[in-house]
DNA sequence: TACAATTATGCCATACAAAGAAAGAGAAAT
DNA sequence: ATTTCTCTTTCTTTGTATGGCATAATTGTA
């Protein structure tokens, strides 16, 4: 493996960037982590979380569950479960839509 | 109008054949009308509420919101009005897969 | 008597926030 | 180089406002 490759895969979010990146108390934080399974931040020597960019995106999606959609925590953590392969599914689809569309205007150009 | 359908449409439901066919004590009901619009129960003379069947469908509607897919009650008095959900987004793409239909139908004449 | 209404109040879980301790990192003093 | 002092970050524990109804008291009427 490439070395670039791997400092990507290394890398981590302290606390204080992840407050940061979605505007919040860390105690929220950390009562996610507690209630989210999804959520398994590495903890170094001292004890100190180091979130991974799965546990970033996995916020991501609670944040917006929570706050925009208005889920109950109980209700974002069974979306989560139940969800997420069909959130997959349909990116799928709109990615195969996508090149669809793109062979069909290549398609158009050449008649 | 005929005598039947005057009967359908006089149909109403009292607080004890809601309470009875939801399972729930009488002072959710009236919690739940304070504070979603949609339902708007008549009264009688006496002041008992007299709910019509789209109360009922309402509330069906508001119970697997709050109680199934775990809404708070905000949340599920948002996605009530505005059908910014799946619908909407289904309804999205199903008019995006029109417009490819036609181009292609187009562009089958074309050939 | 039995069901329903209103109004006020009570209550428990949810969803965080605040407080205080502990642990480096860096600068200053020894 | 090492100790001490602050500064910052994060930790865990404890506190609390709000949400979401339930209960109580009183009144009405069929």
């Amino acid at each position: 493996m490439p070395y670039k490759e791997r400092e990507i895969n290394k890398m981590y979010y302290t606390m204080g960037e992840v407050t940061e990146m979605f505007g919040v108390n860390a105690s929220q934080i950390r009562f996610y982590e507690k209630e989210f399974d999804v959520l398994k931040p590495k903890k170094n020597k001292k004890g100190n979380r180091l979130f991974t960019p799965e546990d970033i995106e996995n916020l991501k999606i609670i944040f917006h569950l929570v706050d925009e959609k208005g889920f109950t925590l109980k209700g974002a953590k069974e979306h989560l479960k139940s969800n997420k392969d069909e959130v997959k599914e349909n990116q799928k689809i709109i990615e195969s839509l996508e090149r669809i569309k793109d062979f069909l205007l290549k398609l158009n150009g050449e008649i």
